[in-house]
DNA sequence: CAATGTTGTTTTGATCACAC
DNA sequence: GTGTGATCAAAACAACATTG
């Protein structure tokens, strides 16, 4: 199979004299390194927005090409007439391909849905391709087109093409099995707490539970700032900004889709955020970045790991894996899909209690959309939120029956800290340490 | 016309090889 | 063993389209 690599590149665009950054492919024909000219094209011109759109995006196309490269049709072809000569049938190919191999490496993954998501995206490199007038035979009318992996033709034809013995696991059973997971119920305070304790770095810790105070994404924590500029100025750290006020604002800057928006942080959660990384860790590692990057450490960079690196998305990320295994081990009980992300599900949660409380069990649903909706909203960025909107009612009535005899604490709780608020329940499985706190951190 | 589905885009998450 | 970057996969989000 043809190697390809991808690249990550920015430069000045002569259109547009603006910086640009995108993927770009390039695949090694003995030795050489060749440009692939149209894949290339396309990821200039549509890719250009959000280097994670790039990445996805080059990530298909390197796959489909190097797929393209291993047919008998592109035998002795050159790379820059591939486009010309793939046609529908090729990518029906690509995709029953991607299913064997799943079968063959008795896998659950890729799944049909993923395959068809990524499907559509190729389709969409030919549909750019034949606008732009580059002449190819993808006609991309037929978009619709799905492999159906389970009629039993179709089944019986993959399992012919998968060589090696198949057990008893048909394509149906294997999609089935990817879906399966625990319910999606939001984090307990008991898996909250285990989990941070298997932090080894105390700066996830703390990321952790700024995450839970803010619902705020990785990727606008790993921007939160020591001391913030533009709308942020009043952001520093919370002993020089401690004016007695509970709350303050604060605006996240090019999110998701590069947007904007404003949102509010209990005070408490800074001071946790001062006393269990700033004032212990933070200095010393701003040394650590100086060494290593010759400059002094930006104020606009808060979180630093151990050797001094800013933490990244991706560091949140595989952290977070790590001590969700560690925690499996721990206490098998543990739900194995809980990830970082899940933080964002819990401020609506705890927001939606906090506003209620019994009514919450009583009320109609539309009363209290119209109450919290907007709050809700802006703390979280969504456009539209109706939908999550009911689900987070739900979660929080179920969390609210479970929690009857806590409910004063549970009414109390914007007033209180992440930290404040998990600490002063008790918990119900008995999960946690008796002896843990989160005043320990570090 | 609201519920549901599709499509296109943008993000986060998992895994694995490798360095220390 | 821990941490990391590269790569592949999956989930989330938003705008739009269709259905009942």
């Amino acid at each position: 199979m043809l190697p390809i690599t991808i690249r990550e590149i920015t430069y000045n665009s002569v259109e547009t004299t603006k910086t640009v950054s995108h993927c770009i492919l390039i695949a090694d024909k003995g030795g050489k390194h060749v440009l692939l000219t149209h894949p290339n094209l396309f990821l200039y011109k549509k890719t250009q927005s959000s280097l994670s759109t790039s990445r996805r995006y080059a990530s298909i196309v390197s796959m489909f090409y190097r797929f393209l490269s291993t047919q008998s049709k592109m035998k002795g072809k050159e790379l820059g007439v591939y486009h010309h000569l793939v046609d529908n049938r090729d990518i029906m190919l690509w995709q029953v391909q991607r299913q064997v191999d799943r079968l063959e490496g008795q896998s659950i993954k890729p799944n049909s849905e993923t395959i068809y998501e990524d499907a559509k995206i190729l389709l969409g490199y030919f549909h750019w391709l034949n606008e732009q007038g580059f002449v190819t035979n993808v006609q991309v009318g037929l978009r619709t087109w799905r492999a159906n992996f389970k009629s039993k033709r179709m089944l019986s034809y993959i399992q012919v093409k998968a060589k090696v013995k198949i057990d008893a696991n048909n394509i149906r059973v294997l999609d089935k099995k990817s879906r399966q997971r625990q319910s999606d119920f939001l984090i307990t305070e008991g898996e909250i707490k285990l989990l941070l304790e298997s932090y080894v770095d105390p700066v996830y810790r703390c990321i952790f539970n700024l995450a839970l105070g803010t619902a705020m994404r990785p990727m606008d924590l790993v921007k939160f700032p020591f001391i913030g500029n533009r709308a942020n100025k009043h952001i520093l750290s919370y002993s020089e900004m401690d004016n007695g006020h509970k709350t303050t604002s604060y605006t996240v800057y090019e999110s998701k889709g590069n947007k904007d928006r404003k949102i509010v942080i209990n005070m408490e959660d800074l001071k946790a955020l001062e006393e269990h990384y700033i004032t212990p860790y933070y200095g010393e590692r701003k040394k650590l970045y100086k060494k290593k990057y010759g400059h002094s450490c930006p104020p606009d960079i808060l979180f630093l790991n151990k050797k001094g690196e800013p933490v990244t998305e991706k560091m949140i990320a595989s952290r977070t894996n790590d001590a969700k295994k560690k925690s499996m081990k721990v206490d098998p009980t543990f739900r194995p899909h809980l990830s970082f992300y899940q933080t964002r599900h819990w401020w609506p949660t705890q927001h939606i209690i906090a506003t209620f409380g019994e009514r919450l069990l009583t009320e109609n649903l539309e009363v209290m959309y119209l109450a919290t909706a907007q709050a809700i909203q802006n703390q979280m960025g969504h456009e539209d939120i109706e939908t999550t909107y009911k689900h987070y009612i739900d979660m929080a009535r179920v969390i609210m029956m479970v929690h009857r005899g806590h409910s004063l604490d549970l009414i109390k709780a914007p007033a209180l800290s992440v930290g404040q608020f998990i600490t002063s329940l008790s918990l119900p499985t008995g999960i946690a340490k008796p002896d843990f706190s989160l005043q320990e951190a570090g």
